[in-house]
RNA sequence: GCCCAUGUAGCUCAGAGGUAGAGCGCCUCCUUGGUAAGGAGGAGGUCAGGGGUUCGAGUCCCCUCAUGGGCUCCA
């Protein structure tokens, strides 16, 4: 007996209802039901029990969750049995849901046309329309096979025969059929508002080599207005989109053609800000005992061959930089006998643009011989690096070919690495809360199959970076096996205010750089001891945080990281000299300020400029405050009030600079 | 790298075979203003680049470059 039945015979209204859940298990409305679910199902009907909330047995509505998904689901068979009517010579491949609705691939060398999408979207709302009944049945697998082969369905008998049971399920909707473990709405009259959204290539099975396919994705909701206010959100997104921000407040630019795509140029507002940002990392860095220190953008490429990279990072790497042909010949005589195709030593090697700071600190290290005493070390770097991102991938500041990371790298003894990494997530703390980040998802990565270090190495460690997360009261969720050949990781995850999940922060342990550069110390027996590394960084690549950060702020910056924190502003001519000593106090307290003595413009029209400018400050003073010895201060949004000279000069400076 | 879409003034965009357009911004002038858009005039374009079709190409076709949305990738 299936659920439909079920209810049906007990008379209860399913008019909303998509599905029975019992425990965690969700049924549709169309399977039958194993016979201790339907006893339990009947018990809880007699009971009156089923939309209780401690209820194990419960109505599956349409907006809710669950519901939604089984609806979503539904709208991908609609998805496809419009493509089969409209394009009969379509082959099928599989529909599931995603987050918010839907997708079908299908097999169709020539694609669809976005006015092919419009017409499937149309056939869609027939077939919602028509409110065909949906059937579910089984076949044996091999009766499924012989079903397709009629059909020429030859992706779904490949899908078949990876199916380990040797019963499968089909759902019917009038002259549509899927193979489909389910579960789906009861009819086609059941699904929701829905939107075709967009059409993109993909693979069969995620295989580069396979034929293929072209996905189908929509969005679908339990009604017209939620479907509405999606819709909303995206332009919410659309609105903070930090590439959109960036050039109205003139933060950045990338210039793909004169320049380079990936390559960006900080335009002096966002330089402002980043120096701001940079000033206070530096300072708490300092207090915390690293070293600052810069190192070159090229080396020659022999390092990165010590270092690995050539070996195992090379398709991020920019091509090495080859001497003009003349100098090939010159260049193979100084070759040593090391990699003929490298060449090392000689005026004429090989140079490398770096795709990581590493090496060069380890060269540091290694630059004169370490005490036990002088560990941990701590080397820090605003380091500019330069990797090859396939071109797909480029994203505005999220993902670039060249970038600034906020690195570090600590040497230490193994039973250091506890305590520093407890003290290396103070730091991080300390330093996104200024950003407005306090919601962090944490995860620790332990040891993956290949792998280089012992074993006693990796448990000694995996337990430091454990015990250290247990110190620093993080929430933090393990993931056996990501961590990364060379050690275990901590990654750190932010949210910002729309809710969306960024990876910035990452400590790493290092037992493979330094063995390949034989980094080692005295020790206190007068022993080398092999240094052990850990990376880390806390934005990871400034470019990608600032683009987080412009679109968690919408570009209303915090007063201390404003590149313009206060406008000045005389009403008229008559105020311009108040106006510029105004001006002069701000600059001698170190405050980013802006003079605006144009006359051209109202007032009005003035003081709209610099709201549009997002500044956080307006000072206006006329005849009046000129009077009194008073400024008139606004703040962003409209908020204003006559203070002193010296009260109101006191109370922007507390908002705007930070110690 | 793959698929689809897109590329016109500094910015946002209209123009879809027949003389390159608008708003904002910029420049000049008028307006001397009190908390989010005062008025007038002006400058500004190899229509991404290259090739083709055509009497004639932003407009149609091909190639390249780049961007957007996906896919894949991200030791």
């Amino acid at each position: 007996m299936t659920g439909k039945e079920v209810l049906e015979k007990k008379g209860i209204k399913k008019d909303n209802i998509v599905g029975i859940k019992v425990g965690k298990k969700i049924f549709d409305l169309l399977t039958s039901l194993p016979k201790d679910v339907l006893d339990e199902l009947e018990k809880a009907i007699e009971e009156n029990k089923l939309d209780s909330s401690n209820s194990n047995v419960r109505l599956i509505r349409r907006d809710s969750p669950d519901g939604l998904d089984i609806m979503r689901h539904s709208c991908a068979h609609a998805l496809a049995q419009s493509v089969k009517r409209l394009f009969p010579e379509t082959k099928l491949s599989v529909g599931p849901t995603t987050e918010v609705g839907f997708f079908y691939d299908f097999y169709r060398p020539e694609g669809f046309s976005e006015e092919d999408l419009k017409k499937i979207e149309e056939e869609m709302k027939k077939i919602k329309g028509e409110n065909l009944p949906i059937r579910r049945f089984e076949l044996t697998k091999e009766e499924a096979i012989k079903l397709y082969e009629q059909k020429g369905e030859t992706f779904k008998i490949e899908i078949l025969k990876e199916i380990e049971d040797n019963v499968v399920s089909f759902y019917e909707q009038g002259e549509f059929l899927d193979l489909c473990r389910g579960p789906h709405v009861p009819s086609t009259g059941m699904i929701g508002a829905f939107k075709l959204t967009s059409i993109s290539a993909v693979h069969f099975r995620g295989d580069e080599k396979a034929p293929q396919l072209i996905r189908i994705y929509g969005v679908a909701f339990a009604d017209e207005e939620t479907l509405q206010n999606y819709f909303k959100q995206l332009e919410e997104i659309k609105k903070r989109d930090h590439r959109k921000l960036g050039k109205e407040l003139e933060l950045f630019m990338i210039d793909e053609d004169e320049i380079g795509p990936g390559l960006v140029i900080w335009l002096p507002k966002g330089a402002k800000i980043r120096r701001k940002i940079e000033n206070f990392w530096l300072k708490i860095h300092e207090k915390k005992g690293y070293n600052l220190v810069y190192t070159p953008h090229i080396a020659k490429i022999n390092l990165w061959k010590t270092s690995g990279h050539l070996d195992h990072y090379r398709k991020f790497m920019f091509p090495p930089m080859e001497w003009d042909k003349e100098d090939e010949k010159e260049r193979k005589e100084e070759a040593r006998d090391f990699e003929r195709s490298i060449g090392y030593g000689g005026e004429k090697t090989p140079y490398q643009l770096k795709p990581m700071n590493c090496p060069f600190h380890i060269m540091i290290f290694k630059s004169k011989t370490r005490s036990y005493r002088d560990l941990p070390f701590r080397l820090c770097e605003f380091g500019t690096v330069y990797r090859y991102e396939k071109s797909g991938v480029l994203h505005g500041l999220l993902r670039v070919r060249g970038f600034t990371q906020d690195d570090a790298h600590i040497f230490l003894k193994i039973d250091q690495i506890e305590e520093e990494v407890s003290e290396i997530l103070e730091i991080i703390k300390e330093i996104l809360s200024m950003f407005g980040f306090s919601e962090y998802m944490v995860f620790l990565s332990t040891r993956p199959e290949e792998k280089v270090g012992t074993d006693d190495e990796w448990d000694f460690a995996e337990e430091s970076l454990k015990k250290a997360l247990e110190k620093s009261k993080l929430n933090f969720e393990i993931d056996p096996g990501e961590g990364v050949f060379y050690g275990p990781k901590i990654d750190l995850k932010i949210k910002d205010v729309l809710g969306r999940v960024w990876q910035c922060s990452t400590v790493q342990l290092d037992f493979n750089l330094p063995r390949k550069f034989s980094a080692f110390y005295i020790d206190s027996d007068n022993q080398r001891k092999p240094v052990y590394i850990i990376h880390r960084a806390i934005f990871g690549s400034f470019e990608r945080f600032f683009g987080i950060f412009i679109e968690n702020t919408a570009g209303n910056f915090p007063p201390y990281f404003s590149p313009i924190q206060c406008a000045v502003i005389s009403v008229k001519e008559n105020s311009q000299d108040y106006a510029s000593f105004i001006y002069n106090l701000l600059l001698e307290n170190r405050l980013d300020c802006e003079l605006d003595l144009e006359t051209g413009e109202r007032l009005s029209k003035r003081i709209r400029n610099w709201e549009v400018a997002k500044v956080p400050f307006m000072i206006v003073v006329g005849e009046k405050e000129k009077e009194e010895k008073t400024i008139t201060i606004r703040e962003k949004g409209g908020s204003i009030k006559t203070l002193s000279i010296e009260e109101g000069i006191k109370y922007i400076l507390s908002k705007c600079i930070i110690e």
